[in-house]
DNA sequence: CGCAGGGTTGATAGCCTTCAAGGTCTGTGG
DNA sequence: CCACAGACCTTGAAGGCTATCAACCCTGCG
């Protein structure tokens, strides 16, 4: 049942459903509720996992309770792959999630005895890897609304949608500005500066993007 | 000669001479000027390499002229290991510096024969996605003064010595700026001021350590 | 109905950038 | 040896962008 969902939603990039179904006879299911923590920071990184359906994020906390969110994961999204003896970022439930548990050692050995299977997992590191390099430059180098329009461009690519217009964003203001190095007063006032621009609409459940192209602009 | 001098700079993390002496016979020296560029951002990534002298920077260029520095690598450090096809920063010299490259192919063919060179380049590519991983929380949410001393305590570290009292930063101000996520006034400014708090020294060729433990507090 | 938590908006402050002007060092050529 | 140009570094003044603090709204829920 879960092996079938899992190919149904399918790998979030041009992926080989064959090379993680492999996998599958050695996964565990986990559902999880809201907030709940996979793992903490520096836990050792004994599984990795997979989402099969709602949204992950990975974060890093400092002491004083400053928090950077690196990733936001979604349904055919690989978590823990970047780590090797432990995970650099702990892992939260940001809405109810099921997930899809793997040990690391099953995982390190089939991927050497299949091809296949080391290509997808490789393929899916070097995403996140790509990804992460493009974080450093929004954070670094990027202004305010530039992150926003570059974000939301994200989440207009990489969310499963529900319905044609609505793009929901299962995370709240303050998990976006944690991801983009903001606040979440600053986060607000972009959105409701892009709705007065008519560049988006502001719903309950998300937001709808009336012009992408010139979301594309404001993105740099 | 090159493959001796390359043992002697030995790598940077605890590492394996033997698994990296492996490549040694297929690797070509090249020698760089100041400044000069290894490969720009795009390009294929047919070689990977290795820094046997000097110091290298890894940059990422935004259409309108700001940049990003990813890191700065030393000798015995490995350069392009993390990108696959093509290279998502470009690499350059920041002091005149000597390389060693390396065949990508033959790299990944010799990596699967040998667990030794397997081990070591995952070893090294960990390292590097950790450093990363650090490096997103420090541009997220860092202030100026704890990025400053966050980068002098991680040089500190990493800058092989040449004299017992002096770093010698072999970058601009404007590097250092472009890899913390500043401008090159406000790296200056807080090292003027880190003198003023007797934290340190500035010199010619760099600067020299005072309080270290002082350091790790601003560093936070 | 009241409460709690997130979202939105406003006012103010502060950090860092921008713009600008010297200062210092290095390499080059006379 | 000296003069000079250029690049980098340093320092100052002013401004802008974003954070902080605060109030209010809205919604869901007990």
């Amino acid at each position: 049942m879960q092996y079938s969902a899992l190919r149904a939603q399918g790998p979030t990039e041009s992926g080989q459903p064959d090379g993680l179904a492999l996998l599958e006879q050695f996964g565990t299911s986990l559902s999880l509720r809201r907030d709940q923590e996979i793992y903490p920071e520096g836990a050792d990184a004994t599984n990795i996992y997979r989402v099969v359906s709602g949204c992950v994020r990975t974060v890093k906390l400092m002491a004083d309770g400053r928090r950077q969110v690196c990733a936001f994961l979604f349904a055919g999204d690989l978590i823990g792959l970047d780590d090797t003896t432990t995970h650099d970022f702990g892992a939260e439930a940001v809405t109810e999630s099921v997930l899809r548990r793997y040990p690391r050692r099953t995982v390190d050995a089939l991927a050497e005895s299949s091809p296949v299977l080391g290509r997808a997992l490789r393929d899916d590191m070097m995403t996140s890897l790509h990804a992460i390099h493009q974080q450093l430059t929004l954070l670094g180098r990027r202004t305010a609304s530039e992150r926003i329009a570059t974000f939301l461009l994200e989440m207009d690519r990489r969310i499963p949608r529900t319905s044609k217009l609505l793009l929901h964003l299962p995370m709240s203001r303050g998990d976006i500005a944690d991801y983009l190095g903001l606040t979440g007063e600053t986060v607000c006032r972009l959105l409701t500066q892009m709705k007065r621009d008519q560049i988006l609409v502001i719903l309950r459940a998300g937001v709808q993007l009336l012009d992408r192209a010139a979301l594309r602009h404001q993105a740099g």
